[in-house]
DNA sequence: GGACTGATCATCT
DNA sequence: GATGATCAGTCCG
């Protein structure tokens, strides 16, 4: 990985802060994921903000789990779920510890190491579609549950991590509401994504699945 | 391009 | 026992 000052860690006060504030700042930041065949770099280009236990569409709505213990943590670190029976979405702890917010990682671009990412992702028609989507994002960096709990802003060679990179002007910043959430929490519009990126997810509305039998 | 549907299981009620 | 912070394949236009 080439050394440059856009490379060093994100200090912990980046996560400290409130979570609205923190998701439009996670845009154009760098998202590295170590893996014995070699590191894969994320920019990444789309998040979504969960704000703690007052949410009804964030997992720790209903308090704390074994589940998402993680997001009652210190801030800066990263909890991983798994969904759908298949599929793992990835989020990066914020806020003061004990507050449960976190901020999705939803889409980004692969910007080294995509022949490791093309190998996960054979299904992906080009490389815009790598981690077009947050368990497509997942996929492509090989996250699953074993990295959640970790450490996302330290200095250690850590298997994932979050670096500086080129933060996004504000006008360059979109807002609308969350992908496929239901109920109350759909109404905010806490989903933020860099303009006319062509690595963000198309906006998918909550379909409630028809009843089995 | 958009609409629809099945896959598949950890987690919570 | 029902559901989900999703994806990929198919059908249609």
């Amino acid at each position: 990985m080439i050394a440059s000052p856009d490379r060093t860690p994100l200090p912990r006060t980046f996560f400290e802060r409130p979570v609205l504030e923190v998701a439009p700042d996670l845009l154009g930041r760098l998202l590295v994921r170590t893996t014995p065949d070699g590191p894969i770099v994320v920019r990444v280009t789309e998040v979504e903000a969960y704000d703690g236990p007052n949410d009804p569409g964030s997992h720790a709505f209903r308090g704390r789990t074994a589940r998402n213990a993680v997001m009652f943590g210190p801030p800066g670190h990263v909890y991983v779920y798994f969904t759908y029976g298949m599929w793992h979405c990835m989020n990066l702890v914020c806020g003061p510890e004990g507050e449960a917010s976190a901020v999705l990682l939803r889409a980004g671009e692969i910007v080294e190491g995509a022949e490791l990412a093309r190998k996960r992702r054979l299904s992906a028609r080009n490389d815009k579609e790598l981690a077009k989507g947050p368990a497509r994002l997942a996929t492509a960096l090989g996250v699953d549950r074993a990295l959640d709990g970790t450490d996302a802003c330290t200095a250690e060679d850590t298997p994932l991590r979050v670096l500086t990179g080129t933060p996004v002007p504000s006008d360059q910043v979109n807002n609308g509401p969350r992908t496929g959430v239901s109920g109350a929490g759909a109404v905010h519009p806490w989903r933020f994504w860099i303009s006319n990126d062509p690595t963000v997810s198309p906006y998918r509305a909550h379909v409630a699945r028809r009843r089995s039998s």
